[in-house]
DNA sequence: ATAACATATACCTTTACAGGTATATACTTT
DNA sequence: AAAGTATATACCTGTAAAGGTATATGTTAT
């Protein structure tokens, strides 16, 4: 737990795409459809900040068959789990924020690509 | 505070030298020779950050005859103010951001420069 | 007016991404 | 085996910004 990984989390932390994928992952886990469902963005664009946040072992993944599953690792990162929980703060005035996971809720959880 | 600016404070946190220049920052105003003489960094690199910072209204300085005194915004930022908690947290294991802060506690708080 | 001091800025080089298009990979269904 | 689906990667272009050197600016002391 050095400055270097700190300065690295908020690395993760600037982009507007990855705070909105950590803040719907911050949920539960989710696959990248449905990420891409909720954002509303090119497939691309998710698959490589899942990449970048997978990289620096912010997130984990785990194949269901065709679909890719991704979460917050498990094995906690006490920066990104205070910063997350800070995050949940900062983000409820933004319209962005409360958007997604409105749509999160509305999501039809029982599809097969989705985590039980 | 749109998730835009917030972007924007975690790219002013994802720099280590910012970092530090923050963490020594919110015990009190300090002019530019005081974080040189602490951080043990060129002055170009010191003053660039902080402009970098002042650009982006994290800080704010103030002239005192030769001097530039910066400090916090006084016009609080919630985001970065929630932010700079949640460092205060984090940094108290790392080696850097130790020595930083008894640094600055061993400085001639007396010298002209220093704010009163 | 000149020199000295503290700080800022200009310019340059290099690196890290971000976003887009095209294509590859992995798996499933037929 | 072939086609379809979900996701990842390669490649390209553009931009932000980090760090260095040199120089400019603003202020004070002589």
């Amino acid at each position: 737990m050095n400055s270097d990984e700190l300065c690295q989390v908020y690395r993760c932390l600037c982009d507007k795409t990855r705070l909105r994928i950590l803040n719907l992952l911050s949920d539960g886990a989710l696959c990248v459809c449905h990420l891409q469902e909720i954002l509303d963005e090119p497939q691309v664009k998710i698959s490589k900040h899942l990449a970048y946040l997978k990289t620096h072992e912010l997130v984990e993944s785990e194949r269901r068959a065709n679909w890719m599953i991704y979460q917050i690792t498990k094995k906690a990162n006490p920066i990104l789990e205070k910063n997350l929980k800070c995050l949940q703060d900062l983000i409820s005035e933004d319209p962005i924020f409360k958007t997604d996971i409105k749509r999160l809720q509305i999501l039809d959880t029982s599809a097969i690509c989705c985590p039980s």
